[in-house]
DNA sequence: AATGAATGAGCATTCATTCAT
DNA sequence: TATGAATGAATGCTCATTCAT
């Protein structure tokens, strides 16, 4: 965890990691209210409150603030995750805990939610990426405890993990994704509920 | 069928309508395999084989070229689907018949899938009149089904239906998304029936 | 001649090479007075009347601008020597003509000259390019001259005509830089004779 | 000598003049591997091995440090000119001696002499000083070395003794350039009687 | 309708220089 | 003296859009 966090820093120079920080979430910012192709690097360190040079000291460009922003995010959600389910041995449970951890992550900073949900789907090149590295070890996670819940006998023993891990991720990304655009303000994190009680009563074994 | 074609009609504005279709051809491929930043309308005027100026006799702007592709598409598909529903009864058979549509149609052209599970993502700004147009209609179309059943006593009442529909459709979303951002090369059309099978089973009544 | 400089516009795309001309001329006008590097696209734009875009239709980049102006002008000033010894037989009236059209040409466009003198010697890397491409050719015309006097017996034959070659343009080129840098305000064109005096003088075989 | 060091000293602050001479060697390696403008200073303190910062204590720019190349090495060259020359009697010996030392010297350092032929070319500005300053003197060290023979009847009475000492700089200068730029490694200091001979023989009086 | 030459606003990035430590 | 993190001015180039033909 914190581990995971610290090895993920490589942009950041200093031990406090202060100006690094600063800038992704002055750009986190920026970026969930003009769109990263919209955002310009003067804007994130105005916001950061540093001059246009200095975001060129902690990222070697304005692609590699959003892939900061992407890693550090999805560092930290995988860590939580696994810390979460560590001592959970029902798979009903992982998958509930997991699903709901998604969803209050995103439903507590918006901005982040907004880069997750919006900006960073925006190019091919990323969304290879992206599904390359920390994704797919999200999808893993869900993966492995749906395939507890099968040989537990709990789960239909039919069903595809993987295509069910992607079934799952996908109605919870939808949430995520509405509840983003939606102009009503609702608490996303209690949708995790309605998902999880369709989703387990279609995989349950009996 | 017919009320597809009319609803078409609105981006091209030439009768016969040659050009303008092969400018969305030649932008759906040229965004698929750039990027929608990255493609210049230079690039789309040389694909589709006239000059720079001419695309802007079809289209006010580069942007209104991709909103021409989405909206091309989310009629034909709705209009697609609602003939291919409405001489069905069953509302599982329904529910069925529109994801496997959704996913055929996504399957049988590659270059429009790419523009629609990655370019299309990537504005908030986008997203929120995508949300608010063709594709609220679609979400609208897989709520009334699943109400249906749910008035027949098929479907589970306790369940929001509205919810619902997004289950379904964010889990269908992702396997459209995945199959394009897989290097293997698979059929997408046969993951509705897995995607069905637990969602059916997942909202059933008994 | 005409075809040399034909041949040569490659970079210039209409017929009449209007635009494309103008900008060469404002481009050396701009690099005499503030130096390659501190000219600025804009600046060149600006002088030749056009739009700063408009340069990049008719020029890679900044650099080939300069590149253009050394080509066009040691192609024109290659085909005007070729074809004023062409006629003459005497290798010393050869070698003189040539002196003197070499200074004439820099004594007649000071702006130009400026940008042979000084603009062009400030990278190895183009210094490399120059003096292989048309400098060394030019250096072969001298060179040949020289050696045609050889063979007539009027001219040293223990000489090298290579180092020969060089000495003569080395001593031309000195003069070249030393009258752009001049306060005084004198003409260069005649000091090709005292040039020649000493140099014809010392290479005379008798 | 000791007026070498002397002069020397008012570029290095120091009184070891240890950093300072260490800059000075550094940059003279940068700059003829990269150009004056390609050059950082963070590439020149990297390799003198000093930090940034500490540059600008003994250069007040990175103009200076360029200029302070040439001071040093012109003042070094005029003193060890005019030493070697001082004990001589006969103008044509003090001439031979002269190139010869010109050419030994650029012969000894490739870095310095790319410096000198090629970088210190670039700019107007900088060739105006040049002009003005030492390269001045080193002219006219030729000059009156020439004026010598002229008085005592060695050399034609009838030339411009200033045309003459640049026909012969020009010359040496070209040597120099061309072996610079040679892809073929000879001595370049042998050159020097090659041009002796014909210069010589060219202003010889009888 | 069609062309494509011309436009010019817009921006990521670099790097000489400073200054607090 | 020495450091090196921070600064911010400066600019070549791209490309969506226009418009004279």
């Amino acid at each position: 965890m914190r581990s995971a966090r610290t090895l993920n820093n490589n942009s950041v120079r200093v031990a406090g990691g202060d100006k690094g920080e600063a800038i992704l979430r002055a750009a986190t910012r920026v970026f969930a209210h003009n769109g990263y192709f919209n955002s310009k690097v003067a804007d994130i360190a105005r916001e950061a409150g540093v001059a246009d040079g200095t975001v060129y000291l902690y990222f070697k460009s304005k692609e590699e603030i959003l892939h900061s922003i992407f890693d550090r995010s999805v560092d930290d959600a995988l860590a939580a995750a696994r810390k979460q389910i560590e001592l959970i041995s029902d798979p009903r449970e992982k998958l509930r805990r997991i699903a709901l951890l998604h969803l209050e992550r995103l439903g507590a900073d918006r901005d982040l939610a907004v880069v997750f949900q919006v900006e960073l789907r925006g190019s091919t090149k990323f969304m290879e990426e992206f599904s390359a590295a920390g994704f797919a070890e999200y999808l893993s996670l869900i993966r492995s405890s749906f395939e507890e819940g099968q040989r537990a006998g709990m789960f239909r023993a039919d069903l595809n993990a993987n295509v069910v891990a992607k079934i799952l991720f996908g109605a919870l990304d939808e949430m995520a994704t509405n509840w983003i655009l939606s102009k009503r303000r609702y608490k996303l994190a209690p949708m995790a509920d309605q998902v999880l009680d369709i989703f387990l009563n279609g995989v349950n074994a009996s």
